[in-house]
DNA sequence: GTCTATAGATGGATAGAC
DNA sequence: GTCTATCCATCTATAGAC
């Protein structure tokens, strides 16, 4: 912002906005070709020829493949916990504090599979989180182990609107409902679509919210 | 077996029995370090270092690592397929070929969980299939992806013990139930473990198939 | 800041002796 | 069949020119 348009610059256009343009195509280009290939499978070459820079970059900016990983990692959860937590708050005020368990169960599935949707451009960056958490480094693996603050809300919630519950069983019901979230890859996606015979239509995600949430409620109020 | 017995065997033990076990113990090597730190975190030299034999023996007995990668998938999901039909089939005779929903779960959620026992051996082929799910080659990718016959039979089981129930919604509970399945990995355990604040027992396989058959059969029964 | 060239390490696979 | 030595490809990271 603060550079002088020189003659030379056409030449020379290393000011601050073409280095925030390489840093976000090195950026948008690391988590599509992991989202997509897996993090072993992706190599610092492949990163680079595909946002069209130089080797260095990764490097440079981020300074080696695996902070480039967790980087990309810590913005998306963070995005994504966000998202998750603001709908939570919002059913709290609309119900007192006391929200039922479906509008529980809305916010934490709403997110992911919002962003999951195909017309979506974070559908990538969903694909990304969920092979985080199985091929990730230790890094994010101790990441995602002390950041559990953001779901002991949602386990504070889930006690409150079921309260004659063992706790014992709303955390197991909640790691249940995880395991529902976490199998929506694109590759378990196109299972069940030849398991069903092309019955399953991936594309649908309000659709798939309901059809969640209807199974998802069902399983919390069982005795 | 068919070995004369000769008093050069002590210095050339080179038989059929020493490279069964020099191939076993590869098998058991690979399958324990793939389950326990990821498919590409593991060298063929680190196979073989814990194997305890040399470092050609991999490609001499399985042609290359990806081969010997997919022999433990293939083995290894053929035997857990085995007893889920085993198991669906001995509840179809139990109840005139018309098994309830939580039995047909039962026959789908037994068998994993039974490995999954911490004091089971299996508990590492248990790990290493469902890393495989995520992680797998493109072979192993394909061949789930061509072997649902298996699923299939569940699938029909369920819509003739719920035949009020569309069939697509069948399939999507039963991606519901296999995401169930497949979020029993260690990592989410110790997690699971850490947020209940020690609340959850991993050990206790028995009453966790108990607590997934109370919540997916609520779920299947849902409207 | 960008880019080329390359260091330095590690990997899978194999030839050839035994 | 087993084992050592080695080839060759590939990767991350960095030094140094521009």
């Amino acid at each position: 912002m603060t550079d002088q348009i020189s003659p030379d610059a056409l030449e020379v256009p290393a000011g601050e906005e073409t280095h925030a343009a390489t840093k976000a195509a090195v950026f948008a280009a690391a988590e599509r070709l992991f989202a997509l290939h897996g993090f072993q499978n992706v190599s610092v070459r492949d990163i680079t020829a595909e946002a069209g820079v130089n080797l260095a970059s990764v490097n440079y900016h981020f300074g080696s493949k695996d902070a480039l990983l967790f980087e990309i990692f810590r913005r998306r959860t963070g995005e994504l916990n966000r998202e998750r937590a603001r709908m939570l708050h919002e059913a709290n005020d609309r119900h007192a504090g006391k929200p039922p368990v479906r509008e529980i169960l809305e916010a934490l599935f709403a997110p992911p599979l919002r962003w999951a949707d195909p017309a979506n451009d974070r559908r990538i960056s969903m694909q990304f989180i969920i092979r985080a958490r199985s091929e990730g480094t230790a890094q994010m693996r101790d990441a995602l182990q002390n950041d559990v603050s953001h779901l002991a809300r949602f386990a504070e919630a889930l006690k409150a609107a079921h309260p004659d519950l063992a706790q014992e069983s709303i955390y197991w019901r909640l790691h249940f409902v995880l395991g529902m979230v976490h199998n929506n890859r694109f590759v378990e996606f196109d299972r069940l679509h030849h398991l069903s015979g092309g019955l399953t239509r991936e594309g649908d995600v309000a659709g798939l919210l309901n059809r969640m949430l209807d199974f998802a409620e069902a399983g919390f109020l069982a005795p």
